[in-house]
RNA sequence: GCCCGGGUGGCGGAAUUGGUAGACGCAGCGGACUUAAAAUCCGCUUUCCGAAAGGAAGUGCCGGUUCGAGUCCGGCCCCGGGCACCA
């Protein structure tokens, strides 16, 4: 094959090799280290976007790199399948999202093939399969009889028109997608995975996770936000329950100068039966969507009540308001607010009058006027009676003792964190398998029903969910008393299965339990690589579910995931790719019209995999240059006939560089791809050894060893990146044994050795020359030299030198 | 609004532990080869001054620490991601 590079050809013959020889087909060998190396699996649109080239191939050098370091490696591959998108298209086209489903994942399965991933596909999942969810299915009923799943009410995006949920995503400057009428948050019931009892865990886990990068860790370290406050009583006038209010400022209470409920909270809704402008305004509070971020840019607004709640310690009237930043379902519905020393609170008393009361000086005695600015910091307290001159932490305890004497509340610990809302309103995911009995209440259905399977040929209209139209799907009997009952029609959120599908592509095929022996010997995910947007929920649901495994005895494995690499985005035009921007890149394009590699090698150089990654049509032209000039390279030197075996002792100046820059790049590549994810470096320095190369003759023996040489090491350590290129040049360069075999280079120490170094002279910390100084020379030969050039003569004459920093191996400044 | 990132030539990026700013590539310019074009190969390429040697400025903005700051500290600005029903 000493032709041009035809990368089609060459795809093919590598493919081909993989494919007959069943290279990525592993099974469980406890004599090895195992290495298990997953991408988050992609959802199956129908079309592999530029964002899954990227994350299949780190993960794929990942894969084939620790490979030739003599791991068994795992890389499966699957589909997280079910999910909107199949919906939407069932509604435009007509078409099942079940068939449409399956049709993707087969087109998508053709174009991952080309792509030349080292998949073991005897493992793939779906998890739309009745053979996949039944499992989850079982893992909820577990969870129900241990108290870890429950049903309570909660919000969601009513669209009035469509009579329908809408998702988030479906809801656009507040109204629906599809009947553009203004959204309503409404409450209903749903079911829900209690990840809160595992909040300690999940935080504390974090502190010894160093495979996961630090924003990560930050980001669900926040997320779950645990807080250590006080729990304070208000007693409310007439009503026969105090007001109870949660706080990590107990040292502030006595500048609470009001208090907010929820729109929805009980004191409000009775309110607003007497007055209508209350009743008004709650009503405005839930003209609104759902999501958090909606809620807090939103203008705050309030009301009073013209109720009034008592200072548990003054016995003063504090005035009760209705708030539409107080939520409901968040803690106890109801705040206590200190305009002095909360910016939110401040600014609501500014514009509603309300008096703010200084209860905090600067610890340091600098005056303030609280009527001005507000205070935040924590300081002495003042105004607050027997608490006076107290600090924070003193306060914090002789308030919450206070309380926890009286019996009016006391310490608690607090989380953001609120358990997992699993239930949704829609067809196209698993069906939640509860049975709901007029006596016996929700029943989980039993094992030996399992699993609920969802009916795959339905009629789709859009509004509202199927299932609810079919009698035959929901009519069933009370597996505990017999008598006719109703089946759930709601599903899971899809993130309940993707949650556990690292595991079970351990044992795909078992068909008697969730997990089997196999999970044993494969979990945890050694690298996991996947898009940085899924930091927070699917990183701690997958945390999560993986704990409950474990108490269910299914696994000793706690952390799913050992590493974590998260990739950046593909951003065109400044924003991520998507469907929906309408701003994708399509890679079959590219691969049609430069092959596999060169996308491959594109993707690796164009920018750090963390990072986001702005897409550039041009650029994918250098990367296929590079190809066509190491191929040229590798060819012709394998065409210009035998070499010589490599004598260290004969080579010449220009020879030995060659070696000593081949070893170093071994040592530099190595590092980045083993330790730094830095792929992109890691080309750079293959390009950089390769114009080395290309600047030699090639001639002679000498020459053509140390090219040799340098060649070898250059296919080796482009082999997890551009495999299929790399596995023809290897036959070029004389190998039996194909290349997918071979081991990865080591460094030759000997070979980095140098006669002379280059070391830098600053003159006040200005660069003002490079000299070549021995190897070996000690500080001061190397001080007399810097000191000795003629340029730094010119910027040190007629001045006395104060002092001189060395530092070995790399400069010289000179302080005048 | 809150949490997490990022900001370096015309562009993507490099600089790994505070020590040569701009590796590698793209684009551009000049040259070789060619009847010509494409492809390929060679050279130049941060800005300003200078024929050159060399000098000055320079890593979003303002300030600080240090012999020395893209890197550390304080304060801002802009861009991207997430915010619990997109996946």
């Amino acid at each position: 094959m000493s032709s041009a590079y035809q990368p089609d050809i060459v795809e093919k013959t590598a493919q081909d090799h993989w494919a007959d020889a069943r290279c990525f087909e592993v099974g469980e060998d406890p004599t090895r280290e195992k290495f298990y190396c997953l991408t988050m699996f992609p959802y199956p649109s129908g079309k592999l976007h530029m964002g899954h080239v990227r994350v299949f191939t780190i993960s794929d050098v990942f894969a084939r790199f620790h490979r030739m370091q003599g791991k068994h490696v795992l890389q499966p591959m699957g589909w997280d399948a079910f999910g909107m998108p199949a919906e939407n298209a069932a509604i435009q086209r007509g078409v099942p999202p079940a068939q449409w489903t399956y049709k993707n994942i087969d087109d998508m399965r053709e174009q991952l093939k080309r792509l030349g991933y080292a998949y073991d596909w005897t493992r793939e999942i779906a998890t739309c399969r009745p053979e996949y969810y039944r499992w989850e299915q079982w893992l909820f009923t577990r969870m129900f009889k241990k108290g870890l799943v429950y049903r309570k009410n909660s919000v969601v995006n009513w669209d009035p028109v469509d009579q329908t949920v809408l998702a988030n995503e479906q809801v656009i400057d507040g109204r629906g997608w599809r009947s553009d009428a203004l959204v309503e948050r409404r409450e209903i019931p749903q079911w829900f995975m209690k990840i809160t009892a595992y909040a300690d865990e999940l935080l504390e886990q974090l502190d010894d996770m160093p495979g996961w990068p630090e924003s990560v860790k930050t980001m669900q370290r926040n997320w779950i936000g645990r807080s250590e406050g006080v729990e304070l009583a208000f007693d409310v006038p007439g009503e026969n329950d105090p007001l109870t209010v949660y706080t990590t400022r107990p040292d502030t209470l006595m500048g609470v100068t009001y208090m907010a409920v929820a729109a929805e909270h009980p004191l409000a809704t009775r309110a607003a039966e007497s007055n209508p402008q209350i009743a008004a305004f709650i009503k405005e509070c839930t003209t609104s969507d759902a999501a958090e971020a909606t809620l807090e840019t939103m203008e705050k607004k309030g009301m009073p009540l013209g109720i009034s709640a008592t200072h548990p310690l003054t016995g003063e009237d504090v005035p009760l308001w209705v708030a539409n930043f107080v939520l409901m379902s968040y803690g106890t519905g109801a705040v206590m607010a200190v305009p002095g020393h909360d910016e939110r609170d401040w600014e609501f008393a500014k514009k509603h009058g309300i008096p703010i009361k200084q209860v905090i000086a600067p610890a340091d005695g600098t005056e303030i006027d609280i009527q001005e600015a507000v205070f935040t910091d924590r300081g002495v307290l003042v105004n607050s009676g027997e608490y006076d001159g107290l600090s924070f932490d003193e306060a914090f305890d002789a308030i919450a003792d206070h309380f926890e004497k009286t019996g009016r509340g006391g310490r608690t610990i607090n989380y953001r964190l609120r358990d997992w809302g699993v239930s949704r309103q829609r067809y196209w995911g698993a069906p939640i398998p509860i049975i709901y009995c007029d006596d016996c209440d929700a029943v989980p259905v039993p094992e030996n029903q399992l699993p609920v399977v969802l009916p795959e040929n339905v009629e789709f209209t859009g509004v509202g969910s199927p299932l609810r139209e079919m009698p035959e799907f929901y009519e069933t009997v009370c597996p505990q008393c017999g008598k006719p009952a109703r089946r759930e029609t709601d599903t899971f959120d899809t993130f309940v299965e993707s949650s556990w599908y690292f595991a079970r592509y351990a044992c795909p095929d078992s068909s008697e339990a969730m997990l089997d022996e196999r999970a044993a010997y494969w979990t945890p995910v050694d690298q996991y690589t996947g898009g940085v947007e899924h930091a927070i929920l699917h990183l701690l649901y997958s945390r999560f579910f993986q704990r409950v495994m474990r108490d269910e005895g299914l696994t000793d494995v706690s952390e799913p995931f050992t590493n974590l690499l998260t990739q950046g985005m593909v951003l065109k035009d400044g924003a991520k790719m998507s469907k929906a921007k309408g701003n994708t890149v399509d890679p079959q394009e590219l691969i049609a019209r430069y092959g596999a590699d060169t996308v491959r090698l594109f993707m690796m150089f164009a920018a750090p995999p963390e990072q986001a990654l702005e897409w550039s049509d041009e650029g994918v032209q250098g990367s296929f240059r590079f190809l066509k000039r190491f191929w040229n390279a590798v060819v012709e030197h394998a065409a210009s006939g035998p070499v010589a075996l490599l004598d260290v002792d004969l080579l010449n100046n220009e020879q030995k560089a060659l070696r000593r820059k081949t070893h170093q790049t071994i040592g530099k590549i190595s590092d980045d791809i083993g330790r730094r994810n830095s792929f992109n470096t890691a080309v750079a320095a293959a390009m950089e050894l390769l114009n080395a190369v290309n600047k030699l003759k090639d001639e002679s023996d000498g020459d053509r060893a140390v090219v040799h040489e340098a060649l070898e090491a250059v296919v080796l350590m482009l082999s997890p990146i551009v495999p299929h290129i790399c596995h023809v040049l290897w036959q070029e360069l004389g190998h039996e044994t194909p290349l997918i075999d071979q081991a990865w280079p080591d460094v030759d120490e000997s070979a980095l050795e140098a006669d002379r170094i280059e070391i830098v002279v600053q003159v006040n910390g200005k660069l003002r020359a490079r000299i070549s100084v021995p190897a070996d020379a000690d500080r001061e030969v190397i001080e007399s030299l810097a000191v000795a050039d003629d340029n730094v003569q010119r910027f040190i004459a007629g001045n006395d030198i104060r002092k001189v920093i060395v530092v070995p191996g790399r400069l010289v400044n000179i302080v005048v």
